[in-house]
RNA sequence: GGGGCCGUAGCUCAAUUGGCAGAGCAACGGGCUUUUAACCCGGAGGUCGUGGGUUCGAUUCCCACCGGCCCCA
């Protein structure tokens, strides 16, 4: 282990951090004398803030409905006047002030009241009215605690904002940064809709094994783990696309999954180790079909998850990070379609073929400072030069079209070009947002590119896919033609709610763990703490 | 893999051409019955990421390391 760690919230000088810690502590020793209960087991919450806001928008100032409700929530902000104390609390939906006079108000309350503090949940009944000012409130007459805030919570208006502290303590970042917590609304409306979208097609849900004997479907370096009763190595899917052809075989004429994906590569920021993809077949379709389901498909995600087809441009507070996308960028059809030739030939400043000789691509490549490696073909040049020079500038939704067969070894030959594949990619923003083809279905053709594939096993390059044998035992029973797809579910939440950093669409992303210098302190008190509470 | 920037109070950030470490918010004590990040007074709070070096003296300069962000291959 590596001492010389560091975290930033976690100093290990816990002075102050500790005072705070035990002032709260004291202060629940205070509400025992008065058999308070800091953790009540429940609360009858008659309204939520935002259906308060609903019925009682639009009243004038210094009004009195009449109407008791009991309403519960998290502490965000105290105004003591003394005798007189504003407290702004939260709930999921919005925020809303309590108004609380001390005279008349029970002991019990009075007590809670006196030791309230930022972060503690309350739960307090009220008549609703609003105050001299015009402020919705509830005119509190009794205030309880729901559970007790310990330590101190980071500022409410500064928020974390470094981005690697906000995924490291993630409970945090949701209590602080209003923005996050939107952005996994947005996350779960897409997955929702997404779903909805395959249901109405008519397609079936399906899981496939996570843990399985050979990682293949992708070319992506696997996770190993192992099983102890049958006492054999397991890999981590890297991709969902093999067994689910193997369904298509099996007569399920439409299937899709929304799966865990686990890739053993670096991370950065669009990159994490495990994440989420969605891939569908159908059968009896091919990839132009699959380009017209995405035209459909991704602007209705949108709108259900945001409300418009229109992403980006919008300012992003800086505490929930940086937007991908300056400008606003529409997700409404027909999108671009274009073919890699076509594109290379753009970036080269003249007509490039797979015709053209490796070396006369090469050369000029290599030129425009790309590391072009020993074995690589005229198609994986193509490929190269397409991924670093190209991708950057797809910035509108792009079809990109005919990929060479080298970098396809599971998709279907292009009937013009048998060099070539039916697939496509679509990119928004520079970013690689889906992949998909016409399944290759002739397991003659199929072998015979696996085989291709491992021959350069030995070259290490990140585009080789391993051979899966049992796969291609099971396309000699069949599979009709198809039409699959794989879509990056991360990457459109990023897109979707402007993020640049895939931490910030990952509730949990993988992080290098740290030792929590506090923890010691933090034990040491509670452990105190159970032991005067037990005497 | 290469380059640049960064790490200072619970949070967000200053400062120092090398000489007692600063603010706002939070927290603590006091005051206040209509606030909207309330306000006023007072007192606290720091291993300046870690380790080494240079120096009379290092948070500042140098080296290494840890962690992070950005750009490039």
């Amino acid at each position: 282990m590596n001492d010389q760690r560091s975290d930033r919230s976690d100093p290990s000088s816990a002075g102050l951090w500790e005072r705070v810690v035990e002032e709260r502590l004291d202060g629940l020793e205070n509400l025992g004398a008065l058999e308070i209960e800091p953790w009540p087991t429940r609360f009858d919450r008659t309204h939520t803030t935002s259906e308060i806001r609903d019925l009682y928008s639009g009243l004038e100032p210094d009004a009195r409905t009449g109407k008791v409700v009991s309403v519960a929530g998290r502490v965000r902000l105290i105004r003591n006047f003394g005798r007189l104390v504003f407290i702004t609390f939260s709930d999921q939906q919005a925020e809303l002030q309590l108004f609380v006079s001390r005279s008349g108000l029970a002991p019990e309350s009075q007590e809670v009241l006196s030791h309230l503090d930022l972060g503690d949940w309350v739960g307090a009944t009220g008549e609703v009215i609003t105050t001299r000012r015009g402020e919705l409130s509830v005119d509190v007459n009794a205030i309880g605690l729901l559970a007790k805030c310990l330590a101190p919570l980071p500022d409410k208006w500064k928020g974390l904002r470094d981005v690697e502290q906000r995924s490291r303590h993630r409970h945090l970042d949701l209590v602080i940064n209003p923005q996050s917590r939107r952005t996994f609304e947005v996350r779960s409306a897409v997955v929702s809709e997404l779903r909805n979208q395959f249901h109405q097609r008519g397609f079936m849900e399906v899981d496939t094994p996570i843990l399985t004997s050979r990682a293949a479907g992708a070319a992506a370096r696997p996770f190993l783990t192992h099983h102890n009763a049958l006492d054999i190595e397991l890999y981590m899917r890297i991709a969902t696309e093999l067994y689910l052809k193997r369904l298509i075989i099996g007569g399920f004429e439409r299937v899709f999954e929304v799966g865990r994906i686990f890739r053993n590569e670096g991370v950065d920021s669009s990159h994490n180790p495990e994440f989420t993809m969605l891939e569908s077949y159908q059968a009896f379709c091919d990839y132009r079909d699959v380009m017209r389901l995405l035209e459909e498909v991704l602007p209705a995600v949108a709108v259900t998850a945001t409300g418009s087809t229109t992403v980006g441009g919008e300012a992003v507070d800086d505490a929930a990070g940086r937007p991908m996308l300056e400008t606003p960028l529409s997700l409404e059809p027909p999108y671009r379609e274009v073919t890699m030739l076509e594109l290379v030939s753009e970036v080269m400043g003249e007509e490039v073929t797979l015709d053209v000789p490796r070396d006369s691509l090469r050369v000029p490549a290599e030129g425009l400072g790309l590391d072009i490696r020993e074995g690589w073909t005229t198609g994986r040049i193509i490929y190269e030069i397409f991924d670093r020079l190209a991708v950057p500038q797809l910035h509108s939704p792009t079809f990109v079209t005919e990929y060479p067969i080298e970098v396809s070894p599971l998709a279907r030959r292009h009937p013009g070009d048998p060099r070539l594949t039916e697939r496509f990619e679509l990119f928004i923003a520079g970013v690689e947002f889906a992949n998909a083809f016409s399944e290759l279905n002739d397991p003659v053709d199929q072998l015979s590119r696996f085989e291709d594939q491992a021959d350069l096993l030995g070259a290490d390059d990140p585009e080789l896919h391993p051979v899966d044998e049992d796969f291609v035992l099971a396309l000699g029973y069949g599979m009709p033609p198809t039409g699959g797809l794989g879509l990056g579910v991360d990457r459109l939440v990023m897109l979707l709610t402007n993020r640049t950093h895939i931490r910030d669409v990952i509730l949990f992303p993988t992080l290098r763990p740290t030792e929590n210098p506090r923890w010691q302190t933090y034990r040491r008190l509670l452990l105190q703490r159970g032991a005067s509470l037990s005497r």
